[in-house]
RNA sequence: GGCCUUGUGGUCAAGCGGUUAAGACGGCGCCCUCUCACGGCGCAAUCCCGGGUUCGAUUCCCGGCAAGGUCACCA
């Protein structure tokens, strides 16, 4: 088979040679340790957890080592594409602190763009060219009704599917009938000749799962589509290797698929990058777990943690957590020390998918956001509720001072302990809404209405905005101890059977009156920030109310 | 089903031949306290199973089992 006249009728005219390639985006030029990292999405505009994850892991491997960090747009199927996703991506990205260094639409270098696999149709083509010039690929005529047919008849023989040795057809086909076929204008996809053999184990090391065994790949995986766009695993090989990729962190899904990688960097002459496969992040579901998924996890897409407000260094925080085991140690130990000088070693990452736990995460943000000062926490409200909240919690921000109040109070600002009132933006925001509107009152009172109706009357007699808070609580205790109730929680706890209650009920009366919770911070500081003249409509309403 | 990966408390996990088997989240209890939150103290809870190797296995080997992934002209 004269293989050179093939390759000629397939792709005609002139491609330069993998040397002029070489040349063209030549190794880079950086320190020795540095490694090469890529984030390589599909432009679904879906980006998730699962990406962020490996995003992480990347970007901390590649700026640890004072290497790089691109962004490379697998494209090559339209069925996908989604107008606006790069850019969806680069976003969301972003809110997460994981920056890049160049590719699409990043304006760093472009010495290895393009950085859109659509546009790289020339390169790919030079290569499968050369390919079958050199006998090792082949245009595969088989429709897809005969592929079903001969996958049935291998599942119906128990033999392992696909297109491989005695099934691969069209591997044998002879001259005349492979451009009888084309003369006559057939479709067809390029395939591998693979030289493979599934019996034959490979021993790999992969960075992050160590000493692995593989199967040589023995399949003639299709290397070009019938439209001539490159299969992922093709377009794989030869952007890895251009874009000079040193360590590939990727989704263990694709471990399956690494035979035949490392086949297809051998066909072309090229040395493969180093891969680390990082376990995935798995749900409980029943009995059993399973990968997050995007059709039943809302959790999974990163725009629900932008909706719901979670602070997204805390969302780091907790990826960094599940990535390197020692993470948490070296965080708790170093509070303040900033994320990125973290030794972070693709080693220490765990091997088995971890389940995601939400209260884990909310336990995380509650600790970031109490280290926040109110400023701080303004401001990142405010942000969040300009895109997503209501508009009466957009009104909130303009009573900044209260605001800040609030804030400083639920935060515990001053105080020698902070409080962790705050999970997420959104729920910051409810929880502050008594400040800013009327209460809705969403705890029951502990106290029958006549009573309440004398113990906020007993208040309101002897409330004075002016009082410091020493001066206020000694009134309560007159209300309670004028009603029958425990002043001293001490004598309660004695003996129980003297009193209706204790000033702990009455201040609960009173707290329910004026913030609708029968749990909240400071009551006295919250009237002051509310100020006397709202205090007593509250508590007279409330009255009235009983 | 074939192939690959992984199995330490409910969850994330440290450990890598001899340990009272760390720590964190969650749960429970106590203390602090006008409630909550914070904080402090404490409790319950783990080495998938079976064979080896060894004086000794959670740690090493083999075999099961279980879970996950993957078997496209999708990435």
């Amino acid at each position: 088979m004269d293989y050179k006249k093939l390759a000629e009728r397939l792709f005609p005219g002139a491609y330069p040679t993998p040397e002029e390639y070489e040349r063209r985006y030549p190794p880079r030029d950086l320190p020795a340790g540095a490694e090469v990292t890529r984030l390589a999405p599909s432009p679904t505009g879906f980006i998730h957890l699962g990406n962020l994850f490996a995003a992480i892991a990347n970007e901390r491997v590649a700026h640890r080592s004072g290497g790089v960090l691109y962004l490379r747009i697998e494209d090559t199927d339209l069925k996908r594409k989604v107008d606006g996703a790069v850019e969806a991506v680069i976003r969301a990205l972003r809110y997460f602190d994981i920056t890049f260094d160049e590719g699409a639409e990043i304006g760093g270098s472009d010495l290895y763009a393009p950085w859109y696999q659509r546009e790289r149709a020339e390169i790919y083509r030079a290569f499968a060219k050369r390919l079958v010039e050199q006998g090792r690929a082949y245009p595969c005529f088989c429709t897809e009704e005969e592929l079903a047919a001969l996958r049935e008849e291998q599942t119906a023989k128990k033999l392992v599917t696909g297109y491989y040795g005695a099934y691969a057809k069209c591997r044998s086909l002879g001259e005349e009938e492979i451009y009888r076929n084309l003369d006559a204008g057939k479709p067809y996809v390029l395939r591998l000749r693979s030289l493979g053999d599934a019996e034959k184990k490979i021993k790999f090391r992969d960075a992050v799962k160590g000493e692995i065994t593989v199967t040589e790949n023995d399949q003639d995986i299709v290397i070009l589509k019938s439209d001539g766009i490159p299969t992922y695993h093709f377009a794989h090989a030869i952007d890895d290797h251009f874009m000079r990729t040193t360590l590939v962190i990727r989704g263990e899904e694709w471990l399956a698929s690494l035979p035949i990688h490392l086949e297809l960097f051998g066909a072309l002459g090229f040395k493969p990058p180093r891969y680390g496969h990082n376990c995935s992040l798995m749900k409980q579901d029943g009995p059993t777990r399973r990968k997050l998924s995007k059709r039943k996890d809302p959790e999974l897409a990163l725009e629900f943690y932008r909706k719901e407000g979670y602070f997204p260094r805390a969302v780091k925080v907790y990826m960094l957590t599940l990535l390197n085991s020692n993470f948490e140690e070296w965080y708790l130990k170093n509070p303040e020390a900033p994320l990125e000088t973290f030794p972070y070693k693709v080693e220490k990452m765990g091997k088995s998918g971890a389940l995601f736990d939400l209260d884990k995460l909310n336990d995380i943000s509650k600790s970031e956001l109490a280290r926040l000062t109110a400023e701080e926490m303004l401001a990142f409200l405010k942000g969040w509720a300009e895109e997503f909240g209501s508009d009466a919690e957009k009104a909130y921000f303009v009573e900044e001072e209260k605001l800040l109040s609030a804030l400083s109070l639920c935060m515990g600002v001053g105080g020698k302990k902070r409080r962790k009132d705050f999970v997420t933006a959104s729920q910051a925001m409810k929880t502050i809404s008594y400040f800013f509107a009327a209460p809705v009152r969403e705890d029951e009172y502990a106290v029958d209405a006549p009573t309440r109706r004398a113990l906020l009357d007993g208040f309101l007699a002897r409330y004075d905005e002016a009082d410091d808070s020493a001066a206020w609580f000694a009134k309560v205790k007159e209300v309670a101890a004028e009603n029958g109730f425990a002043a001293e929680m001490r004598d309660f706890k004695a003996s129980p059977e003297n009193y209706r209650g204790s000033v702990a009920d009455v201040a609960e009366v009173l707290r329910i009156a004026v913030t609708g919770r029968a749990n909240t911070p400071d009551l006295w500081t919250i009237m002051h920030i509310l100020g006397g003249e709202e205090t007593r409509a509250r508590v007279a309403r409330a009255k009235e109310e009983a």
